[in-house]
DNA sequence: CCTTGACTTCAAGTGTACTTGAAGAAGTAC
DNA sequence: GTACTTCTTCAAGTACACTTGAAGTCAAGG
């Protein structure tokens, strides 16, 4: 198995080797093994990488992925262990969605108006905030 | 016209008064009036800070907000100086929107997965995310 | 031998969007 | 007349996720 040292796990990570290191510092990563001084990773450290890079754009905090990374250290299945944080999360996804739709809709608005003024304007996005409120 | 002082604005509004002084100092907002010292306004401070929570709801920066209220205080219709500045953000939403909906899958994966270990697990969140391409 | 390049550590800096704290002034209440 | 509240300014702090800089180490190449 071939040994990388960390600027070529940053090239095939797209990760930078700074990020490599907080993330190492701050429990992510378990401690690589070191010639002469430098860390020497294996390539399942490309996997991990992987894997947090997910956690990271789920929305998950470098804190959420430490505790779901130990998850999966002590090998429980994550159904378990994750349950609460998925879930959570899960919400504020489909938050995230309904907000950008929102967004989108403000936008559409915005960009098919012909305001001449602030006031006209903001009557318009009013109206379409209570459009997007209907069904509630 | 009633003024109010920038307690009566934070109230009213719901957003901090230090928060507004901000916004003032970004030129967000224009100068106000001052009585000894204070600051007055008049109730068309509410709508211009509905419309800032608004665009900044959208996922308009504050550096983003002043461009377009520049706009607004020209009283040239949005659809032309904000053309740009909106296209672009309409795309960041639907990527927001794919990638938030490409998290949730993930996550329902990682729910239902009884992985015994990190392997198998990365394996099955792999899988899903070749699943979410299939229309590509 | 000396330079080069990739690495090491640790502290401090970056960007965003505010918030908080200190010290003080102005008007109101008793 | 002094206590209270609300305001003023300005500098510094907060949170997050890194990045950058300084100063030094190590092995290889010329």
């Amino acid at each position: 198995m071939p040994e990388l040292r960390i600027g070529e796990v940053a090239a095939r990570s797209g990760i930078a080797a700074s990020a490599i290191r907080f993330y190492e510092s701050e429990g992510l990563l378990p401690n690589p093994d070191r010639e002469s001084g430098r860390r020497v990773y294996d390539e399942s450290i490309l996997e991990r990488l992987s894997l947090i890079d997910l956690a990271k754009r789920a929305g998950f905090s470098v804190a959420e992925i430490k505790k779901l990374l130990a998850g999966f250290a002590r090998r429980t299945p994550p159904a378990e262990r994750w349950r609460v944080l998925t879930e959570k999360k899960l919400k504020q996804l489909d938050e995230r969605i309904a907000e950008a739709e929102q967004m989108k809709r403000v936008l559409r608005v915005v960009m098919s108006c012909r305001c001449p003024s602030l006031e006209d304007c903001s009557k318009a996005i009013h109206a379409s905030r209570a459009a997007g409120r209907e069904g509630e």
